[in-house]
DNA sequence: TCTCCATCGAAACGGTACGTTCCGTTAAAT
DNA sequence: ATTTAACGGAACGTACCGTTTCGATGGAGA
């Protein structure tokens, strides 16, 4: 199960070895994929990536450091189509989230990230920091439907975001992430059905 | 910060001494209230507790078991009172679980709890049966407004109660659970709203 | 009353991971 | 040619894991 280790790499002088970065970064993702967050060890990382602990320590202060990197490095494949209906719209972006988090490390790797925030502050920073990013961005599905009457004066935008986004939380970090379509539209049909009705 | 271990006990003979248990209760909970969940080892309980660390083991099979014993001991002051409006029901037992988590060690007790089930299968499971309970029982809320026209047929009663659970979770875990009343009320309103007109 | 026995705290075990310090090697930078 | 910084590897001390062993305790059953 642990078994891939290439050959080891070695020092090409007075600057950072990119492949060394890259079989790390690679190394972390696999253990991860592999193992999940209980075996995620930046020694278990050292040994799969074939690297020294110290080169490790010299680029990643942190195990949360190197996990939010692993993180960040994820292809986003998420659906943030205009449909010109905001149900539909929040209906793609949950299905396609909801599909990325079930069939790519991104999954397990955010759960970790998640629980990682829950014990170091660096960790939880950054997380904050990510998802103020996410609430702005997700954000804008609502200011268009906005423009387009769909949704009453007064709504804050970056609600609607958090509503989805505690959503999705809720059925990652609690091995739920199988709803099917009917589930997902219904909730988002709710949602719309509220937000058109204004606060 | 680690200091009061009170004197320690001594077996009572062929019997469980309940003196150790809640000494070994008590002692977790101020360590998860001190240190938080970084800090929160079964050594440091044991030192905490005066209590030997197989006395642990041998009522408690993992760290897990322990965390979900010390926050089903938790006195639960949740507001579920039936006030006859939906939105005022979801809004008082958002704020009431809001501030239980501020002001209690309840919220850090739980975050470590949905931490330590993103690692640990017996975690996960004890997480899944005690989520699949809140829904029902947060579900009785809208079944009640249901009967009084409030909630469109064919919602389902436990999805709202995953809805405000997702909202309450977010929150929790990244250090936001000091939104003011109005923000909670808004967010209430949009789910109630959106209840009315159905899926 | 006396023996049995499950429990207690304490200490120590082997194992794993932490984060750090050395080491000899490598090759770019100066 | 010399200096410099990165490399993998090995070893360090610390912390916690979960388990075993120990002598002392005192209730339960013979």
């Amino acid at each position: 199960m642990e078994k891939p280790p290439e050959k080891a790499r070695r020092s090409i002088g007075a600057k950072r070895n990119p492949d060394s970065a890259d079989a790390i970064r690679d190394a972390a993702e696999a253990v991860l994929l592999e193992a999940g967050y209980a075996g995620f060890s930046i020694e278990a990382v050292a040994r799969r990536a074939r690297a020294g602990k110290p080169t490790i320590y010299r680029w990643w202060p942190s195990k949360a450091a190197l996990l939010l990197d692993v993180y960040q490095r994820q292809k986003r494949d998420i659906d943030y189509a205009d449909t010109g209906s905001l149900e539909e719209d929040m209906f793609r972006f949950l299905k396609s989230l909801f599909r990325q988090w079930r069939e790519t490390p991104a999954g397990n790797i955010f759960r970790s990230f998640v629980a990682e925030a829950q014990s170091d502050e660096a960790a939880s920073a950054a997380l904050a920091d990510y998802m103020k990013e996410r609430r702005a961005y997700n954000g804008r599905m609502v200011e268009r439907a906005k423009a387009r009457g769909e949704v009453a004066a007064g709504v804050d935008p970056t609600f609607v975001a958090e509503m989805l986004s505690g959503y999705a939380w809720i059925h990652l970090l609690t091995n739920r992430l199988d709803e099917d379509d009917e589930t997902i539209r219904k909730a988002v049909r709710i949602i719309a059905k509220g937000l058109l009705a204004g606060p």
